[in-house]
DNA sequence: TGTACATCAGTGAACGCGCGTTCACTGATGTAC
DNA sequence: TGTACATCAGTGAACGCGCGTTCACTGATGTAC
């Protein structure tokens, strides 16, 4: 019936064993917890040797920053399903907010990844940095839309609000700290209330 | 002159070892970030072996646990300090949003280490409960006192807007983003500036 | 089409390291009488 | 006031662990002729 050998029907070398990698540190990550995540572990989970990802990674930041790219692009695309069909700015602006929570929610190890303070500064690692503006630049452009006579620095000043509100919702949904003050049941509906609270326009 | 044990002043017994180790703690954090903090450090920075720890704490999360209790004691005070002097409820309430970003700008690390996803499930450690209680009382109270005529409701609502754009704004700033959209120097007028943006009633 | 050879992408064993924690111990302190 | 003794809060050596990383190696693949 079955051979001992059925499951190892991988050729010697792997053909995409980069990805592959990249795979399956998001899917221990999201069961473990970013403290449990090691290299080793991450290459055992993809059926490969420890020394294999060395051919594929400088070190274990590298595959980490790998890894958060690919979770930046994940969340620049969630955030723009879930404004698919709001023309309307400030709209579409909230729904992007959404998809932003709606993203780390789900995903809120891979998110805290993504957030570690060793990939913030830009410049080490290209494909991370292009990644990340990828979201930034739909909020910045929904922004635009939304104050089309404003200046540059109240659009920006604008911008950090929002980019403020959506972020620090995120995090206390995904710590357990909002829940403790509102409800976050279904999510859609915490996440618009909040930035419903949302002024985009200067007053004082 | 100096004999070499002029530095060994300290009795066997050290009086308040468990302050101190605390204290060691903290400074180490803020050297070295949250990565670098060991138990052995933390027992070498105090001048006692590697096991003295374990009779003040029962684990290195136990101790963490302690430091981060600490820290949200200064952070209250810090947001108390720079909202002292401002009556108007709304306008107390964005000094108070100062005072929490100014403290974590200040000491990051230790920020970064109260916001530790191992602490947020209130009931492990009390004392830490109690701490963190500290600052979101003030938050809510002041909250209230914006909105008189709110429903609970409400105010939950405004609450977790004020927080949400507190906290995101605050991490945002430490990570260094904040930066790329906008001049964050001095802090003070860049916190207020965002939170000027914060609306505390519903609209729609 | 066949062969020699360079290169690529794996393997598996080993290295050294720092860490949390335990344990039997010992010096200092407090207390009962 | 003095003494015996329990308790407290240190010490220092050791344990085991998982980790990142290196290294000489080898099987598979691609290419020049």
């Amino acid at each position: 019936m079955s051979t001992p050998n059925d499951k190892k029907k991988r050729t010697y070398h792997h053909g995409d064993l980069k990805s592959a990698l990249i795979i399956s540190a998001i899917s221990m990550v999201e069961e473990g917890g970013l403290d449990q995540l090691s290299l080793r572990g991450v290459a055992k989970h993809a059926g490969v040797s420890r020394a294999a990802p060395y051919h594929h990674f400088s070190d274990k930041r590298g595959m980490l920053a790998a890894v958060a790219a690919a979770g930046f692009k994940a969340l620049a695309t969630n955030m723009l399903e879930k404004a698919e069909g709001y023309p309307d700015a400030r709209e579409r602006l909230d729904r992007l907010g959404y998809g932003y929570v709606d993203f780390s929610v789900n995903r809120p190890d891979l998110f805290r990844l993504m957030q570690g303070p060793e990939f913030q500064q830009p410049g080490a690692y290209p494909d991370l940095d292009a990644a990340r503006s990828e979201s930034a630049n739909s909020l910045m452009a929904t922004i635009k839309a939304c104050l089309p006579k404003s200046s540059e620095e109240d659009i920006r000043a604008a911008a950090g609000a929002a980019w403020s509100i959506v972020h620090g919702m995120t995090l206390l949904v995904i710590d357990g700290r909002m829940a403790t003050i509102l409800d976050i049941d279904p999510l859609e509906s915490a996440a618009l209330r909040i930035t419903t609270h949302l002024n985009l326009f200067a007053s004082d």
